[in-house]
DNA sequence: TGAGATATGTCAACAAGGCTGACTTAAAAA
DNA sequence: TTTTTAAGTCAGCCTTGTTGACATATCTCA
């Protein structure tokens, strides 16, 4: 009885094993690595005064100029109050500025500085070689395959935007 | 002039690439994707009155039921003032229990209550689903070479420590 | 056995970075 | 002109991390 049909009982197992044997190692082994990962630009943004809220904005501002505060939040999903905090220390040092918008006045169009873009440049290369260099022998497919995957664990309403964001950046 | 030896200067690209161009992509990919995956669990313990510090907490000491307050504290990497904080409050709530160590009694041992095993495996499977359905057609390699590319993200000098913790829990 | 090391617990104070709620200002849109 | 929108600000709170100092029980070693 037990070994009946094994085919369509290992089909099942497929199946039920998503409801009914936690993934204990990947859930992990993805704290451990991002852990990390986030953990490597600490030591210089505290060089800095900064920390990890900080990093945040920077790096996308660095990314996407001319972002607009609404679109950061949408990005960050933080308030504006937390925003803010953050936000004004990165401008009073002056690693970012704040021009009033052209076509829509209220709006505050976000830019790095010169100095903004080197931080920020400095802290992605960081995370940039831990990253590839634990690619190792996946390559050539490596990347597009852990890309897949870690966009796939994103929420499928989100998906799209997030898509846009990380691989059409450079464009208007 | 540009396209000669081209073969020997995509070489050369690939090394330098390693400096050169930050992967803004799998960064930005890693930051949405760790950010869902660890909020799914957010609106349960929320129910409960826990935060994320909690779960952590109460994953670990459900994965390895008998571990002391110093390995905790090895693996969470954090001070024990911020570990006792919520580590009462799980045992106040009677989802953890602290024994008394036989071999060396001042060692607190630490388990899950029933209650406790229940709400780790709600969580873990709840997260389980993202990962595992995330692996789509990765499948049948896919679980093995997202874990490998997983761990060789962690530190080196952790890596042992951590291969240990996750595969070989269920070992003595 | 007695001294020192170790495992844990606790108190107090502080910091970063989230949050809510309330309110203001300037500019755009209806 | 009225209403809506984008942004800024004030005040206060929560969670989760930190440091430093100190207490207690137990183990280990000379």
């Amino acid at each position: 009885m037990p070994d009946a049909i094994p085919a369509v009982r290992s089909q099942r197992l497929g199946k039920d094993i998503l409801d009914e044997v936690p993934a204990y190692d990947l859930i992990e082994l993805f704290f451990f690595a991002y852990r990390d990962f986030v953990s490597d630009p600490d030591r210089i943004l505290d060089e800095y005064g900064f920390g990890r809220a900080h990093h945040r904005v920077l790096h996308f501002v660095d990314r996407q100029p001319g972002l607009t505060i609404a679109e950061l939040l949408d990005i960050l999903r933080i308030t504006k109050q937390s925003l803010n905090r953050v936000l004004k220390e990165l401008i009073e040092k002056d690693f970012v500025e704040s021009r009033m918008g052209t076509a829509d006045r209220r709006q505050r169009l976000l830019y790095v500085t010169a100095q903004g873009h080197d931080l920020a440049l400095k802290l992605a290369k960081l995370q940039t070689r831990r990253i590839m260099q634990a690619l190792a022998d996946l390559e050539p497919e490596g990347k597009a395959l852990i890309s897949g995957y870690l966009l796939r664990l994103i929420d499928p309403d989100d998906r799209d935007h997030v898509e846009r964001l990380v691989f059409g950046a450079g464009e208007t």
